[in-house]
DNA sequence: TATAATCTACTATAGATGTAGTAATTGGAG
DNA sequence: CTCCAATTACTACATCTATAGTAGATTATA
């Protein structure tokens, strides 16, 4: 139905942003950002626009300020990232990515276990998973 | 010192045919295509030429055409694309990246398992990771 | 050798993205 | 009520992306 419009980098930190605080107008955003990613007050304002626009934000106004609220949630955006990922560089796989994941030596040894203990529980609370 | 530019899905997916096959002309492109990337030729002609002056591909002629060989890795690509996911998306965490995947659901029984076993194996031969 | 098919080089254009300036408006300070 | 600082709405523009057409060169073929 929704065509799954892309996120670029700097709509992705400023939905984090919203993600974090809720509701803000576009001066809470500008303040909000990490140093990396501040730009003109008008810029913000444009990224902000174009987000509503693609219907990841709603626009309300409140005096003479506009405020805006994510629609899009962090774990659906989150999730639509991940699935487009693994189309893309890992043939639709998922499991191809775990895998790439463990042999990559991104994980420390402490995160590996971490990781075996999310798995243990994780299978004994889902038996009926495919 | 090489900004790392970016590539689209559509220009993923002419890489993948240059990673698989080698050396390829435009045509060879075209003909390996699968069906949901099929476009005109002179469009894949564009891709191709633009991967090449992005320099993850090297053009020679023979004759009168154009063969073209990969020379971005795809190891390396399928590691920049993750570790750009893994920075906008989970915060710079393999380790968010890695929960989110086994809660995700998205791995049945028996590719946990077999995750287990990777791990266990990494494990072994690698007492030495951070 | 004239012709058809193929290929390259170049051009085109609409839409998205990154970035920001300017003009107009308005709530709040005095 | 007037003026200002902040805010919005609108505009701008260069670059990148998606897509493809056309003109001219070249090769194979009849």
């Amino acid at each position: 139905m929704k065509k799954d419009k892309k996120m670029t980098p700097m709509e992705w930190e400023i939905m984090k942003v919203f993600w974090k605080n809720g509701k803000c107008s576009v001066r809470d955003v500008v303040e909000e950002l990490p140093n990396e990613y501040k730009r003109a007050y008008t810029t913000i304002q444009t990224y902000i626009e174009r987000l509503a626009s693609k219907g990841f934000l709603s626009k309300e106004k409140d005096g003479k300020i506009n405020f805006y609220k994510p629609i899009l949630q962090e774990q659906t955006a989150i999730h639509q990232e991940t699935v487009q990922l693994v189309k893309r560089v890992f043939n639709g796989s998922f499991s191809h990515l775990s895998s790439y994941l463990v042999k990559s030596g991104k994980l420390s040894l402490h995160e590996i276990d971490e990781l075996n203990r999310l798995i243990d529980s994780y299978r004994e609370n889902n038996n009926d998973i495919p």
